[in-house]
DNA sequence: GTGAAGGGCCAC
DNA sequence: AAACGTGGCCCTTCAC
């Protein structure tokens, strides 16, 4: 592909060139970068192009090595792309919005994002890549070459390959939005596109935002478990021993208690029954007989407290910031929901020892705030039973509602373990629990659990008939839908009833979670306007939470515009059910 | 030494 | 496959 390029390396052309492609619907938009992460390196080019006009501008001739946030002739192109038109087409879009915003300053307006439209198409297709050379070469047949991806950008000249290279980048994705547009309308995918697309500025900002952790708290929180840790070890590698008399005799053979194997093998040397797996749940019941148990299921609690939640976190603070700035993946899951990794901050343990250590700076205050029984309500929605909507509708305690209602008593007179056992099956519904499983967690017999099962399907008649026809559909169609259209197709073999009944599972599943994160990234986007130009900042978000951060003095405000922005996402999904948010002001990740 | 697989467990 | 869904991280084990 021959691309006509113009190098921009002085403020009047840079100022000519931007008034002439701002009247583009689209442009294609790329960086070039000295390094992965913004904080670490030079953004050394910006690419703007309609197509076959393509402008590559050198921010080394504006700025070299210096801050080009202060120098004021790159104005032209900040409002560019600030503008929500044109609309900025990237792939991974994320990348060049972090380096504009943590350079230039600036949240880029409207984004159309090659990668997330190409993941969405695939519908949760593990198989298909979603680099730009692989979606290039299947949506336009084109091959695009990344050699000089990996070049070196911070040279004081930069050859004619390389400008070349960043050119075609961001002329190609012009006509490879044109056919990613078709494809997302074709398969009902514009209205989760645009959520997508909408909530690619506030994740980009937030990563840069990161959240602020007192390590001090962390390393006296793990100073603690590694006492414990001592202890238990020592107790638990003591008991197991028993079982070897020789070991313990000359205090030789160690066991590796981290070891499934070698804890397997002590043991069954004590004479306990184990089980296939030694996974809690399975040991749990075993606990009793045997203190040996009970003391190995505390060493792996404490093992886990140490090792995933210990001191590696800490490597992640970055000592610029003092805080941990993890990366998010907008779809990482195939339902929609986010992952996150390096650390993984949905993941750190509830217990307020823990996430009492993720705060807000001096001065600041936190806004956490949480859906209340999202996936119960959405559930109720796409249902539309009235005795389910009822429930929430009473804006009485759910859970105790729910009782009541399949255990045929007032709620005032529903036990507490009436309570929890409706909880546990209202959870597991949404999963498309089975009685056997039911029994496991409640303690029931199995002839109980499918007795219970049938009562509340019973009570709960719209809920049956929808999870047994999202089942059906998952089978039928090989696909499932959210309420914002996201689609996801199911791969299984028709011979196997095993794969038959996991996909309907995921048929119920799905839907629900996937349009919980529908709702969730809405709400982002909702959220990234309303606090523009405030103290707010998103620093966190944990499926159906989310956490900011803003100065004291407005945690009032704050809190309404979170509060507002999720209920208003919310909404525009649930119709028939109430939205509940609940929002709690605090200095910690912790209520 | 490196990487994948398996087991286990944290979150929602 | 925990016959309950989605992730990531850590450890051991085993193959290369």
């Amino acid at each position: 592909m021959e691309v006509y390029f113009q190098l921009i390396e002085e403020p009047e052309k840079l100022r000519e060139a931007c008034e002439r492609l701002s009247g583009e619907k689209f442009l294609g938009f790329d960086t070039e970068t000295s390094e992965l992460d913004p904080r670490d390196g030079v953004l050394r080019l910006v690419q703007l192009s309609n197509g076959r006009d393509t402008i590559v501008v050198d921010l080394f001739k504006f700025a070299k090595y210096g801050d080009i946030k202060e120098i004021n002739e790159l104005e032209p192109l900040r409002k560019l792309l600030e503008a929500k038109r044109p609309v900025k087409i990237a792939h991974n879009a994320k990348f060049d919005a972090k380096w504009v915003g943590h350079h230039l300053g600036v949240d880029v307006g409207g984004t159309f994002d090659t990668m997330i439209a190409s993941q969405l198409i695939s519908a949760g297709d593990q198989d298909r890549r979603h680099s730009l050379a692989d979606v290039a070469s299947f949506f336009l047949g084109t091959e695009v070459d990344k050699a000089e991806q990996i070049s070196d950008w911070t040279a004081d000249t930069l050859s004619g390959s390389q400008i070349e290279y960043a050119a075609k980048d961001a002329a190609i994705v012009v006509p490879l939005r044109q056919k990613l547009a078709e494809r997302l309308k074709a398969d009902g995918l514009e209205r989760v596109a645009e959520i997508e697309f909408d909530c690619v500025t506030p994740i980009a900002r937030m990563e840069l935002n990161g959240f602020y952790i007192d390590q001090e708290c962390w390393r006296e929180q793990l100073s603690k478990v590694k006492v414990e840790q001592e202890t238990i070890a020592f107790e638990l590698q003591e008991m197991l021993s028993a079982g070897v008399a020789q070991a313990s005799l000359f205090g030789a053979a160690q066991i590796n208690l981290d070891s499934q194997a070698q804890v397997s093998d002590a043991l069954r040397n004590l004479g306990v029954p184990i089980p296939d797996s030694t996974r809690a749940w399975q040991l749990q019941p075993l606990a009793k007989d045997y203190p040996v148990i009970g003391k190995l299921l505390e060493y792996r609690g404490v093992a886990k407290a140490l090792t995933s939640f210990g001191e590696n976190i800490l490597d992640f603070v970055d000592p610029r910031t003092g805080r941990i700035h993890a990366d998010f993946r907008q779809i990482g899951a195939p339902t929609g929901r986010f992952s996150c990794s390096r650390p993984n901050l949905q993941q750190i343990p509830h217990g307020p020892e823990y996430r009492r250590c993720f705060r807000a700076e001096e001065g600041n205050t936190l806004i956490v705030a949480d859906y209340s029984q999202i996936e119960l309500r959405i559930l109720a929605e796409f249902s539309g039973d009235e005795k389910f909507i009822e429930a929430f509708r009473s804006g009485q305690d759910f859970h105790a509602s729910a009782a009541a209602q399949v255990f045929g008593v007032p709620v005032s007179d529903v036990t507490p373990d009436q309570r929890s056992f409706a909880k546990r099956l209202n959870f597991g519904v949404v999963y498309g629990i089975g009685a056997q499983r039911l029994a496991t967690i409640t303690g029931f017999s199995e002839r109980e659990a499918e007795n219970v099962l049938r009562r509340y399907f019973a009570t709960y008649r719209g809920l049956d008939e929808w999870l047994r026809a999202a089942g059906e559909r998952a089978v039928t169609e090989r696909a499932g839908r959210t309420a914002a259209g996201r689609l996801a197709r199911f791969r299984f073999d028709e011979d196997d009833r095993g794969q038959i009944a996991s996909t309907k599972r995921n048929g119920k599943n799905m839907p629900i979670q996937g349009t919980s994160a529908d709702i969730l990234k809405r709400a982002l986007a909702l959220l990234h306007d309303a606090i523009k130009g405030s103290s707010a900042m998103l620093v966190n978000i944990v499926h159906d939470e989310i956490v900011v951060e803003c100065s004291e003095a407005e945690a009032e405000i704050t809190s309404k515009r979170l509060k507002d922005s999720m209920t208003a996402a919310a909404e525009e999904f649930i119709k028939r059910v109430p939205i509940d948010v609940d929002v709690s002001v605090s200095k910690e990740w912790s209520r």
